[in-house]
RNA sequence: CCAGACGGCCGGACGGCCGCCGCCGCAGGCGAACGCGGCGGAGGAAAGUCCGGGCUCCACGGGAGAGAGGGUGCCGGCUAACGGCCGGCGGGGGCGACCCCAGGGAAAGUGCCACAGAGAACAGACCGCCGACCCGGCAGUUCGCUGCCCGGCCGGCAAGGGUGAAACGGUGCGGCAAGAGCGCACCGCGCUCCCGGCAACGGGGGCGGCACGGUAAACCCCACCCGGAGCAAGACCGAAUAGGGGCGACCGCGGACGGGCAACCGUGCCGCAGGGGGCUCUCCCGCCCUGUCGCCCGGGUUGGUCGCGCGAGGCGCCUUGCGAGAGGCGUCCCAGAGGAAUGGCCGUCCAGGCCCGCAAGGGCCGGACAGAACCCGGCUUACAGGCCGUCUGGCACC
RNA sequence: GACCCCUUCGUCUAAUGGUUAGGACACCAGCCUUUCACGCUGGUAACACGGGUUCGAGCCCCGUAGGGGUCA
């Protein structure tokens, strides 16, 4: 990820994935994943609603789940795949390396092995 | 020292590693990305959207019109403006520092004033007070009558009781059959004159003899203010599709053209009238546009640039004003974007809380409210903790 | 960004500024019934919050909180 990755915004795009996708909650976050059959680097979306918190708390969780996919895809790149990170009430609070482990664990359940060419071997 | 009042300010600090956004420079290259360096990167409320403006577009004919609607309301000032702020006036609260409230009109009109109470708005008379007369009773008697009491009736009165949030002034003295502003003094009220003040208002004199209840944050009257929309405003460039179609309802006269010998018929081609629409709340005149209205079908756009931050700007000093403010000089350039950057982890310190301990000290927890979206000035609301200044009351000491 | 509306017992709702805030369903107790249900009787229970106007506020005014909705 040397150049920064792109980033959903159209909620045409979120619903997409969210329809079509697979689905992997875990303790700090809720992962959605949908394979795009080509080669280009993941591109990733960030959902946190109203229910979460005041704008401070959803800016909070936001940067949380933007930077643990930063170090993570750092180490093991994913390719070919949209990806939603969806905040919940306790990722605000969660100890920062368990929810690095919580989005490994996710990706795996989700079947998007790293190493890129996992997202196509489900 | 204790208790309190008011005003102003801060809103954790420093550092390390890995990152983000904008701009500039270097290198690179067709261009871009990546790379290196530099600068900048959330708030006092950025919030709520309760007001006021800037800016942009529309309308800018009679027009800053009439009406409707909305808002404001002691006086003077500040300001671009305000429903904001400052100073003053009046009322209320507090020992005090100080705090809270608000326009005028109820003698323009309308409405309402429950319950209680005799009576609630051109006052009224339940208990009551007083006088004359009559009946009865008791006592006294000089046998004429007198005094007291109960009741009836006629008349006078409104002091006292009682009701209420509120009862045609309050207190005292005189006066009277009993009373009453009936008379007097003071207070209140009204009118008037003088003085002070720009004014709100305050002070004083005289007169009146009490007459004018409350509610306009009830309707309303008076004065003043308000054109409408909002950066998804708006401007430019580019792309794409189209310069639409169908059904139903309604439509007068004239011309022109066509048909017909003619009467007449047809035609959205033209004019007038009418209808409809527009002139950004409504109406009249005026102007402009147009077949109109309803339903349905079909088609295109979700790109870029600007607007966009030099501003009623920040900081410091000086002058001026009681103050809100005003003026001058110097200095600085200080986020900006797109669903949206300002982050993650760690260490030390400064505050804070809890626990252990006689203490020294140690351990644990741990940063309040809250995130710019065109920009300013206010108001309101949320907020851990802390700092500074002025003042008031009390206690102690000198 | 520009606005609008609402908030009353557990729920759905009434109320000229004037007694103890009314009704329905629900809940509780009792009666009826062999029992349950139905029915009858009685009871518990509310004006979102803070100020103000008024003699008096659920109602009027201001602010706050929460909820819902409209347009672009």
């Amino acid at each position: 990820m040397a150049p920064a990755p792109q980033r959903l915004k159209r909620r045409a795009e979120f619903l997409r994935v969210a329809q079509r996708g697979r689905k992997a909650p875990v303790a700090g976050l809720v992962l959605q994943a949908l394979e795009r059959h080509d080669d280009a680097p993941a591109r990733l979306g960030f959902t946190v609603t109203k229910k979460v918190g005041n704008a401070v708390v959803r800016n909070r969780t936001r940067r949380r789940l933007k930077e643990a996919a930063r170090l993570l895809l750092r180490e093991a790149p994913v390719a070919g795949c949209d990806l939603v990170l969806i905040g919940r009430g306790s990722t605000r609070r969660r100890a920062f390396p368990a929810l690095i482990d919580d989005l490994r664990r996710a990706l795996e359940r989700a079947g998007v092995a790293p190493f890129g060419e996992g997202g196509a071997a489900r």
